[in-house]
DNA sequence: AGAGTACTGTGAAAAAAATAACAATACAAC
DNA sequence: GTTGTATTGTTATTTTTTTCACAGTACTCT
């Protein structure tokens, strides 16, 4: 089992891969990979092995097999079908960011409460009531959704998202949700991360 | 110093305390809070030494004080003042979250490229054109930012903001910025998350 | 008042993550 | 060809983070 950690990382190796070498760089080498990554070139080859991926001692690692070797182990055979819960400002940079974005990712259906905004199609997406959860989520397979909706709601959203056979939630509600053990939950709580960032400014300015 | 991951559940903490906590509740044992945190008792108990706070072995945390006792170190003595550059659907999402949560946070200038966003004010905050970024900045003391403009302005944006004075970033767009190691860092991939969050779904769906 | 209870604070242990170190390897220069 | 060099894959070490375990403590019940 390949570490949280590790999983983000490879993430941003395989973006930096193809969309910030350059097109006619062919083989990279690991300490230069790691430093566009901002990581130390031990912890690069160390986060290759855990996907078995290896690269030549005197040519280093050739770019485009790498990203596919990454992109093997993390989107799997198809690409993930996802569904976003919640279509305020936030739900809707999201939907436009994941689709702008060149990536297996697909947010297949997106749920509101505000009929304004349901059945409609909005950033290229189409919107449902959010009573057709469980319904859709089913019909469509889905096993990821990100949750984007307001505190109060959150929790029974989540509820439902499980109910429906959801296995993977990211959730930026400022609410530490419930789920169940078998579900990965990713809580992105702005408030808390803005906090936390302000914390640090301050140490450092106050260090200096 | 304090680690990352402690201060971010802090800010968790203390949420709960003020927003999930019954008024009616003086008391609160580190059982009780921890699975509210969903962390476990001792790993609570460890974050407050860290903040030197102590409670009764008998009755538990005074939950008022506790809350006030974290907030001395995550606040520091005044409000932490946050500049926000980049007020797409995104950016907007943030600045209403953090407005509408009370908190020691305070977005005092925004900043966006666009005309017609900007010399207005949005979400109840002023909206500056981004040529004025070191002015304000440097004006108003700000050492926290957010960046949520697009992938190609994010290290223009980064560098201007540490030029002025800024000594920690939480960065949303999708590209990993180059900073002095003076200045704290924080990155919020969106689709990254979303990667990571699908990966484990369908190890989570596999397993079953 | 004394025994029992349930908690806290913290040192010790364990687990996880990052870093360093190095043998093995493939190429380049001569 | 041989030597030298720079890199990889992986083991060992260090550091960080989390969990465990328990002495110390304040309260309750009898």
């Amino acid at each position: 089992m390949i570490s949280d950690r590790t999983v983000e990382r490879l993430s941003l190796y395989r973006w930096l891969l193809e969309m910030r070498v350059d097109p006619g760089t062919v083989y990279l080498f690991s300490h230069q990979l790691a430093s566009m990554a901002s990581v130390s070139p031990a912890q690069l080859r160390r986060d290759l092995m855990a996907i078995g991926y290896s690269g030549s001692p005197s040519k280093g690692y050739l770019v485009k097999d790498l990203a596919g070797s990454i992109g093997a182990v993390l989107d799997g055979s198809e690409p993930s079908r996802v569904a976003l819960v919640g279509m305020g400002n936030l739900g809707r940079a999201i939907v436009s960011f994941v689709r702008g974005r060149k990536s297996q990712l697909q947010i297949v259906a997106t749920f509101d409460k505000d009929c304004r905004k349901t059945g409609r199609v909005i950033s290229g997406c189409r919107c449902y009531n959010q009573d057709k959860i469980e319904e859709v989520v089913e019909k469509e397979k889905i096993i990821t959704a990100v949750i984007t909706v307001p505190c109060a709601e959150a929790q029974k959203v989540a509820d439902r998202l499980v109910n429906a056979g959801v296995r993977g939630i990211l959730n930026y509600a400022p609410v530490p949700l419930r789920v169940p053990e078998w579900v990965y939950l990713e809580n992105r709580d702005v408030t808390a991360a803005l906090e936390k960032v302000a914390y640090f400014a301050r140490q450092e300015e106050e260090r200096k």
